[in-house]
DNA sequence: CACGTATATGCACATGAGAGTATATACAGA
DNA sequence: TCTGTATATACTCTCATGTGCATATACGTG
């Protein structure tokens, strides 16, 4: 099991994940919540664990598991070498439209189109 | 090929994605670039396509490939989910930083730890 | 029309991964 | 120590998927 995305791509791990985002749970408890078997669940944990995408701590006989943010950051960076590409398909899409029906997009401005060489987008964003 | 997580988790596809930020591409040029061999190339393409990442218009023999931003969203919006979480984390480890040595984090605040009710932490939590 | 280029597709193959079942390990309580 | 609970692991099986190779299709040019 080699990158992340594979880790990510199975959707019992995606469910896992999900879960562990508003609290902690226990092996049992994603079972039930899950409905998936438990072999299942521990293997599976497994998995995410090795990848880093959580990390669990013994109480008693059970086993809480956590979520690690690294590995979901890495998915993030990842994903943000094509922000700068569809926030340019939404401007354009906004354009569109503003030609076709002002009155549908914001009123920022309600004359011709901020054309010209510098149009900025990217909020701030590096580089 | 069922969820764009499956699509994405290609280390090809995810190599073609990054090429197709960039500019639109033909097949040709995909694959000298990747030096990925050709029918590869075409079966990677036809994935994405059906996936909806990516469209082509016909230029004499020549396919070029261009990005579509839908499914790439789509991905950034699961990835929302955790947002939340991680900047939790961040915020942590800047408290935890503040707490041994002031100097290295900025002055917004002096004091003790602001955030009042953000401390609950999930201890009790069960059902 | 024949040929070269560009791309797509069909097929056989190997590989890896998830599921299911059974079992092992760890811990708590009587 | 025996028993029940909680979790992990081992093993087998099946299936999907990426690859390589050959070939088909499409298009432009001479």
């Amino acid at each position: 099991m080699e990158s992340i995305f594979e880790i990510v791509a199975e959707p019992n791990r995606r469910a896992i994940l999900s879960l562990l985002v508003s609290s902690q749970q226990s092996v049992g408890e994603i079972e039930r919540q899950l409905g998936i078997p438990q072999p299942a669940v521990s293997k599976h944990l497994r998995v995410l664990r090795d990848a880093g995408f959580v990390e669990s701590t013994v109480d008693a006989q059970r086993r809480l598991y956590r979520l690690k943010p690294e590995p979901l950051q890495e998915l993030d960076a990842w994903l943000a070498q094509f922000r700068r590409f569809w926030s340019a398909h939404v401007d354009a899409l906004e354009r569109h439209l503003d030609r076709m029906d002002p009155s549908t997009s914001p009123k920022k401005n309600t004359s011709r189109r901020p054309r010209g060489p510098n149009r900025k987008r990217d909020k701030g964003e590096k580089k």
